[in-house]
DNA sequence: GCCGTTTTCGGCCCGACTGTTTTCAGTCG
């Protein structure tokens, strides 16, 4: 028994060990293994029961991942894995997180000072003894005490939740637009390609004036650290610990740097292979054959010109789309102009809703919807939830304002609590009263996996539900979601025809991108809302879709895509 | 460790910045 995740975790582990053995995280072994771990991550199916050759027939995966695979899966250990963590003990793996301390470095201090953890390390600093050793001197030291003190707080190893960087990221950027000679500044990196979690921040300026960006970037408030500036890149701390690297490139070259800068890196590793095997090379600062310039503009040009389709940020995670490119067979993912409706939103009705219901219909109309279904807690949700009373009169209101709008359909639904035993709201009866249904759970989230995995199965067979809300309940990098037996639940929606939902707030992304990759496999209809309680909310209908791109989604598999007629159809089929 | 219409062996992505250096190594992305 040997799961996608099991293996992926085996891999990850082999890179960060192999690179402090090897003494370069360039090393070709680690690369391998880097290699191998995208090709895993890519690959949609269990790797249960799989083959010695099946699984070199995985991307990257050869002879020796392959046995290592099948070691893990019979032993539940890897013997190569074993040895490496013998020779690294977890003290000493500490240090790695500390910046400025590579893996040659370590082996040095190892060898020379005798330094296998952190308070050797510090003894070492303390007694001045860094600076004797080759390359190091006495500022490599300072730097290195003046890290040693700040860890924790941003160690290599941290990474932030998008959710927290996201609207600093952009305020950052618009700022530096309003910079003279400015056309252009981008997030890119993690942000871009919509990573649930962020490692720092990275920021392609297009300018014909590249000294007074760096100059209004060592003025940003929100510097605490200036960590290095040369005449192309500014890197800064913020208070938080945030790293952020504003990059500066001509306006020409803006489509390399974003290119490069958004990564990820094993995407532009296999680019730069591309463009070798043409003869050319490809940096930041453009694909070149020779002197020649073959394209740096835009992206647009630049996958062109190495004969692919364009592939969205969010794909180009090296687990596929580039090969998928070069042969044109990237599936057509969804966008945001696919989405005709919202079919998780609140309003005031819910005691944490903020906005009114004409508020959130004028805000839906402005979003260019055909659509909304109010879907406000049920009687469940004891402070936030709705007796039947006040439900029965809140959709006599919803039916006066949806014949009240012409521009818009207005539906009268829930936001069921799905109970630890996976009961809901109401009574059978009651519930299939509402034009549609979003279960979701929101509390009991210490129950076992055959608990957590029941109450889901039972909630998604009653024929009032239409779709399941944020199916684990995490909150990105602050609560974990509930343990669930996944495959047992997409079977379950795939037999009920119930929709799994990709839902857009930034702390929630949940279903995960490899819960929704798999759901597609196994044939679940997918709808992607905002879970809106206020009109400002609206803006998660984007994040949803980018996030739904990470897994490949396609439009023809998500119900809100669907016109309204269409929609209507869907969601009665249920209720027979 | 992986891979192959120039290869089953000999390759494997590219550049900025820093600190240590008189031409480069280490780290990072």
């Amino acid at each position: 028994m040997v799961t996608r995740g099991e293996a992926m975790r085996m891999l990850a582990e082999l890179v960060k060990l192999t690179a402090l053995d090897e003494g370069s995280p360039q090393a070709f072994k680690v690369r391998a293994y880097e290699k191998a771990l995208a090709g895993i991550e890519g690959h949609p199916g269990d790797l249960d029961g799989m083959t010695k050759s099946q699984l070199t027939e995985i991307k990257g995966v050869g002879n020796s991942t392959a046995d290592k695979i099948l070691e893990l899966g019979k032993t539940g250990k890897v013997a190569k894995l074993e040895s490496l963590r013998e020779k690294y003990p977890p003290p000493f793996l500490e240090l790695t997180k500390i910046p400025g301390l590579g893996p040659k470095t370590l082996k040095s201090l190892r060898a020379q000072l005798g330094v296998e953890d952190l308070d050797g390390l510090k003894e070492a600093v303390a007694q001045q003894k860094l600076r004797e050793l080759p390359g190091l001197g006495e500022k490599s030291e300072e730097k290195i005490a003046k890290a040693i003190e700040r860890l924790g707080l941003h160690g290599k190893d941290r990474r932030t939740p998008l959710v927290e960087v996201y609207g600093l990221a952009r305020s950052l950027a618009q700022r530096l637009e309003d910079v003279d000679g400015v056309e252009q500044a981008e997030p890119c990196g993690s942000i871009r390609r919509f990573s649930e979690t962020i490692g720092d921040i990275d920021i392609v300026v297009a300018t014909t004036n590249p000294a007074a960006v760096s100059e209004t970037v060592l003025a940003f408030p929100e510097v605490s650290e200036v960590v290095g500036a040369g005449d192309t890149k500014t890197s800064f701390l913020t208070r938080e610990g945030m790293q952020v690297d504003v990059r500066t490139v001509s306006p020409d070259q803006l489509g390399s740097a974003l290119m490069y800068f958004t990564g990820s890196k094993t995407h532009n590793i296999a680019l730069r292979q591309r463009a070798i095997d043409r003869g050319w090379l490809l940096s930041e600062y453009g694909l070149f054959d020779g002197d020649d310039v073959v394209a740096s503009e835009t992206e647009e040009a630049i996958y062109e010109a190495l004969e692919m389709q364009f592939v969205e940020p969010p794909l180009r995670e090296g687990s596929g789309e580039v090969e998928a490119a070069a042969d044109g067979e990237l599936p057509e993912l969804i966008q945001r102009n696919h989405i005709r409706g919202d079919l998780h939103y609140h309003s005031d009705r819910s005691g944490d809703g903020r906005s009114s219901l004409e508020e959130m219909i004028e805000a839906g109309i402005e979003a260019g919807y055909e659509y909304v279904a109010f879907t406000d807690h049920g009687e469940d949700l004891a402070i936030n939830g709705s007796s039947r009373e006040e439900m029965l009169a809140h959709r006599d209101r919803i039916r006066q304002l949806d014949a009240a709008y012409d521009e818009i359909k207005i539906l009268f639904g829930c936001e069921l609590n799905i109970g630890p035993d996976g009961d809901l709201d109401y009574d059978a009866g009651f519930r299939l009263e509402f034009d549609y249904c979003v279960a979701s759970i929101h509390s009991h989230f210490d129950l076992s996996v055959e608990e957590q995995t029941s109450r889901i199965l039972k909630a998604l067979a009653d024929p009032s539900v239409n779709a399941i809300g944020h199916l684990t309940g995490r909150y990105v990098g602050r609560r974990p979601g509930v343990e669930l037996d996944i495959d047992a639940v997409l079977e379950g929606l795939a037999v009920t025809g119930v929709a799994l939902e990709v839902n857009g707030a930034l702390d929630r992304l949940d279903a995960t991108t490899d819960v929704t990759r798999r759901a597609l496999a196994a044939g679940v209809d997918l709808v992607i809302d905002t879970d809106s309680h206020h009109t400002i909310d609206l803006v998660r209908m984007g994040y949803g879709v980018r996030y739904a791109q990470r897994a490949w989604v396609t439009p023809d598999r998500v119900i809100n895509t669907l016109p309204l007629d269409g929609f209507l159809d869907w969601a009665v089929r249920r209720r027979g």
